[in-house]
DNA sequence: ACCTGAACACCGTTCAAGT
DNA sequence: ACCTGAACACCGTTCAAGT
């Protein structure tokens, strides 16, 4: 009851659960998706845990809602899932909107995982995938033609992908280091050592975190965008 | 100490890493991952969770060492990966491979997302990505663009993919109820029912569980791989 | 209507101790 | 060398109770 300065939480605001979901995202946001538990998120917000539950069913209604407001984010950002404007052509449009989406995913690292576990749906994915159903057929694809492009891109449709080669973030193996370990696993792996060998040697700085994410990103995105324009030309 | 059947676990053969790590595959293929915990494997083997921290450092290595073990399994049924024959082009031989991954993820469900959380690459990993570089090189590709292909291909090189609308398996909803939800969604979301009436009238028997995952998982890493060739041919 | 305290079942993990 | 018992810190969640 000190008036003291009310430093990251006003008690005072009621909870909602619009206000427990962001909360859930800052938290996040800042410890990554291991900080978030009931617990830290209703420290967070000055609220005991349980509080949480007059809100949200729990721990999996609040990740649904998380998911649905981040792609809220990235709709509101769009100024709306709109339909198709006929005025570019429709793998310029998909391009557009799919890297709006992975603006998102780079800002929210965490968000990815999460959206993998939901087995729910979210709205706003719904309206989201309606969009990129609607480029598509006003851009002259079949729904069956639709539908493939749909479970081609996967993950990649919504801005992220899974990469199977993750650098360890943690461990900051300077050049040398990956030097010494690229000469004890020649034998064995050549073709991955010759790999590594010539793209270090061509960019001095890189080492086994060598990839730029968003070049990489966008290589995988538009080679199956033209094959996809290759089919639909050719039906 | 009674002689009667040892039914499950047999106490007598003393622990290993290598019981261990096959234990929890069996655990995680009878109950899902979430059944994977420290204290159930040890049920398992018949003995008590702290005598697996003798085996594996802690629940992060058992993980990495599960995947080692998957991997190692796809391998031994490819009786090795072996450098590339020659006798067919790079794209069958490719195709092969990886629809060999497929197979065991199929087997191992949970696998995919197991894979996705780890940091650290198996060596048996290691092995499998140069053998997919290996038969790129042959192939004719440059490391450059044997590099981008990876990156394009993520986790399908293993043979998974992330999917974004998982059909919720539990909920067993049938054609009748799906024909509901589409004419209250068709206002907002056009686009998806139309993609979803057609499917579903094209085939009476498909429900929101439509799709075929063998065929759409092929169809794009066709459409990747003819893509790569189309590049390859080029330069 | 909204929030809380105490309690429960379940985690991963430590550490000293047993054989 | 290999396994265990007791204990700790931390989860999500329930339920009856407070205002």
């Amino acid at each position: 009851m000190t008036t003291g300065t009310e430093t990251t939480a006003q008690p005072r605001i009621p909870l909602s659960k619009e206000r427990v979901l962001r909360g859930a995202i800052v938290v996040a946001d800042q410890g990554g998706i291991g900080a978030l538990t009931m617990r830290k998120l209703a420290d967070q917000l000055g609220v005991e845990a349980m509080s949480l539950y007059y809100h949200v069913a729990n721990k999996e209604a609040l990740l649904d809602g998380v998911v649905d407001t981040l792609i809220h984010e990235i709709e509101d950002e769009m100024g709306g899932f709109t339909p198709p404007s006929a005025l570019s052509d429709w793998q310029t449009e998909m391009r557009t909107m799919i890297l709006a989406a992975r603006a998102t995913m780079v800002r929210h690292p965490w968000a990815p995982g999460v959206i993998e576990t939901r087995t729910a749906i979210s709205p706003a994915l719904m309206r989201y995938f309606n969009a990129l159903l609607g480029i598509m057929r006003e851009g002259g694809f079949s729904y069956d033609l639709a539908h493939h492009a749909m479970h081609a891109l996967g993950s990649r449709a919504l801005g992220f992908t899974q990469e199977l080669f993750e650098p360890d973030e943690a461990s900051e193996t300077d050049a040398q280091d990956v030097n010494a370990m690229l000469e004890q696993m020649a034998g064995e792996l050549p073709y991955l050592v010759g790999m590594m060998v010539e793209i270090t040697h061509d960019d001095p700085d890189s080492t086994l975190g060598w990839c730029d994410d968003q070049a990489e990103f966008t290589f995988g995105l538009d080679l199956i965008l033209d094959g996809l324009e290759d089919i639909r030309a050719r039906t």
